[in-house]
DNA sequence: TTGCAATAGTTGCAAACTCAACTAACTACT
DNA sequence: AGTAGTTAGTTGAGTTTGCAACTATTGCAA
């Protein structure tokens, strides 16, 4: 049996919910924040933020090709304004190297070098460990139904207004 | 008809997810990432944060009793280690009051302020619009089904070992 | 080919965050 | 009372963000 986990009683909350809709908010909000810690705390014991962590998964993913820039910020899952300054710092780590020879030669590619890929490599398991976190707790179908909720959510977001 | 929102669009991912899990943790972060942004375009069209606003809104469910820094602090959605700090902010801006006059005089007890309350009341209307964005696209039902699996992620979150 | 707008990325600076050390006050034990 | 341990909150230093301004290219068009 798992502990009882009230929204209500984590942040110690007396009012009611206004809407099912703000509770549906807040829900997302504070289990992300949760996932967020999971996933931080391992990241962290490799001495890398979980930016950086992300940013070594997608250059890991794009392969011999690099990715520019801009194309490694618009893949990361959390803002990130501060690209420049985050792949200056890996690549001084030397997990990461830049160039700047396309044919366009506004672009910078990146690439995760072959330290890059031992520490990613190293990392990994441990991050499928905090992955599960996400689906903790609930049944295949649950699993499935919870991502087929979010993306409604996410699709119906992309319609409204203020986000212009 | 919305429109569709794949995860892995969005991301440009290429590789598929290894698991379902993983797949639910990432659409979590994702999602909230998406609300959070909504959110604090509201709340900054009032020159405060969203971190200040959670903290006046808090405060307005104190009321009259007020509440000590450190119970402000647990209450707080999303983590913030510089509290003091931010109710300083509050505190020159003259939406929140604190005295060191309790039975303990370790506490500081903070209060908001009838500048605090006007502004939060100011802001509410845009804020109840906002949140309807979590519940956005959902039937009732799926939105408390929702409700429902982001509480037994977390619950289950909680029984983690890693989470020491 | 010159001129203008758009794109890719960098950089400077101020605000915000994090961590750890620190003070003050309370509690409990002897 | 004396002192060791805990709790509440603050503060300082270093790092990281977030914004806006800026450079370098490129694309397009007169």
């Amino acid at each position: 049996m798992s502990k009882r986990s009230s929204l209500r009683d984590e942040i110690k909350q007396t009012r009611r919910f206004r809407s099912a809709s703000e509770e549906a908010t807040l829900s997302i909000m504070r289990t992300a924040t949760l996932v967020r810690r999971e996933f931080t705390a391992v990241v962290e014991r490799f001495d890398i933020t979980p930016a950086q962590y992300n940013v070594l998964r997608i250059l890991r993913g794009a392969g011999e090709t690099g990715l520019p820039t801009l194309a490694v910020r618009d893949r990361l899952i959390e803002e990130a304004p501060g690209i420049t300054r985050l792949l200056d710092k890996l690549e001084s780590a030397g997990l990461v190297r830049r160039e700047r020879t396309t044919p366009d030669r506004r672009q910078v590619i990146c690439f995760i070098t072959s330290k890059g890929l031992a520490l990613i490599k190293r990392i990994d398991p441990r991050i499928v460990e905090a992955d599960q976190v996400g689906g903790a707790g609930l049944t295949p179908a649950e699993r499935k139904q919870l991502i087929v909720l979010l993306e409604k959510v996410r699709g119906s977001m992309l319609d409204l207004p203020s986000l212009t």
